[in-house]
DNA sequence: AGGCACAATGCCGCTCAATGGAAAACAACT
DNA sequence: AGTTGTTTTCCATTGAGCGGCATTGTGCCT
């Protein structure tokens, strides 16, 4: 009866997620480490067959979410970077905070940071680093532990307490040191960091450094970004980087329309 | 004989755009005037139906691309501007420009504005500001004009002269005081820009204003980008701010790779 | 408090856009 | 010319996406 071959060609393959899902798939396969990929790379890190691959990124590419090099590698297109500057936790944030945080660079000459967080990390929206700065820790758009930086303790100190006992539940340990983290001294931390409105964090490796940050208030009284300054050990002199750093982050909030920004405890 | 009264609901209706044109139509419908938007004025802005809106506009939030506030309305999400923080011609090239820029900004105390080409207009990649600065003219993220903007006129002269040309065939006009554009003239401003390698604009409305400019090469001795100081007409002394913008651009161009960049003429 | 307009969400049966294996075209190596 | 890996084209099938409609929620003007 089966005379002839009969085409099996066509026979519809067992699905995976919805397009919409795919499409940010291949986005989401980009990272610090792979700014550009090659289809098969991006078929490969995103778990999309080849040629689904290829048909989704021809489409990101006409809408200008994805670009393609001479050299055929895909990068993330320009189009792309324009509507998600309009992120009010992102451009929004950055353009009330550049200024201030441009006064801040120049008496230090050293890093300014500002972040906020992101699910259980920060995220770093601005950095301004001097040329003479010692050497860069993190970059713009990359992710920052909540408990081991100046920043994220902050952000981690003004969030919601449940969140905070979810953090506190699990192990923590201080990064390149890889020394672990109490619980108990954590919970005390973030305490004195509430009632003083300021965090001081030191780390030993690589280089010796101190960071101090501040929490910035947006209109409806809650902590939306962190601001730090971070200068290596020597240079340091925390209780004149605490006032300034405190000050230029509550003009920011002032900038967000916060009214009662507090930055010290009321007595 | 239409006894029964035949549900018609199911007929599957007419279909517009595929579905990833449609998602990243939602993200096209934020703009600067409309940083957030309601379920109905996304719908209405992106042309897709009310609940296909809010289905797709759930599957974004689910990734992280829209952020939906305490109120309803929806954002450009933080994931988003996370990944678009990876083109290489927005953020990249930011990261190297910028620290230049910050010299650039200290010394004239005004704007410093970073820009490169997309479509037929120029996107401010990125702009420092001092406080007492005159007032704000584009925001970064932002689209300016190629034949009336400093940076435009950079990016026009060192554009492939196919492009030029289709530019040139359009009629043009500047825009606050909307006087039109000779082309002839702007053919010859152009020559001058590319022997020069610098721009000056001058502007009259709404303040009147000049812009130094000067091109930026990427390791293809192709100029990828363009950097200017604006300042206000009666601070300018342009021959001094030629040399500052060219070398701190050409700093940058070495950064970016760039061997022979250059920014005076050979002789 | 009733009526009106608009916004947001839930529901569901129909179909066509999206699917991935196969194979061809291309490239870069021996 | 053979081997190996990458990119692109082709296509018969089918479940994911479709939007009209109904319902509920929310302000605003009588």
């Amino acid at each position: 009866m089966s005379a002839e071959p009969t085409r099996v060609r066509g026979r519809r393959p067992p699905q995976g997620d919805p397009v919409v899902d795919r499409a940010f798939a291949l986005l989401a396969a980009f990272d610090a480490g792979h700014r550009s990929l090659t289809l098969g790379e991006l078929s490969r890190r995103s778990g999309i067959p080849t040629s689904s691959t290829l048909r989704l990124a021809g489409r990101l590419m006409a809408w200008g979410a994805l670009e393609r090099g001479a050299d055929g590698r895909f990068t993330i297109g320009l189009r792309l970077w324009e509507v998600a500057s309009l992120a009010p936790r992102g451009q929004g944030l950055k353009q009330v905070a550049l200024p201030f945080m441009g006064d801040l660079e120049e008496v230090t000459r050293q890093h300014v940071l500002l972040a906020v967080r992101e699910g259980t990390e920060a995220l770093l929206v601005e950095r301004l680093s001097a040329h003479q700065a010692m050497d860069v820790l993190y970059r713009v758009g990359g992710r920052l532990p909540l408990h081991s930086t100046g920043v994220g303790l902050v952000l981690l100190a003004f969030a919601e307490s449940s969140f905070q006992e979810s953090v506190l539940v699990q192990p923590l340990t201080h990064m390149p040191e890889n020394t672990p983290v109490s619980p108990a001294a954590l919970r005390r931390t973030l305490a004195e960091i509430r009632r003083d409105g300021l965090a001081t964090f030191r780390r030993r490796a690589p280089q010796p450094l101190v960071s101090v940050a501040a929490p910035i208030f947006a209109a409806d009284e809650r902590v939306v970004a962190a601001l730090s300054v971070v200068v290596p050990q020597e240079h340091a002199e925390p209780r004149l980087l605490g006032p300034a750093v405190r000050t230029a982050a509550r003009a920011i909030s002032r900038g967000l329309g916060a009214r009662r920004a507090i930055g010290a405890p009321p007595a």
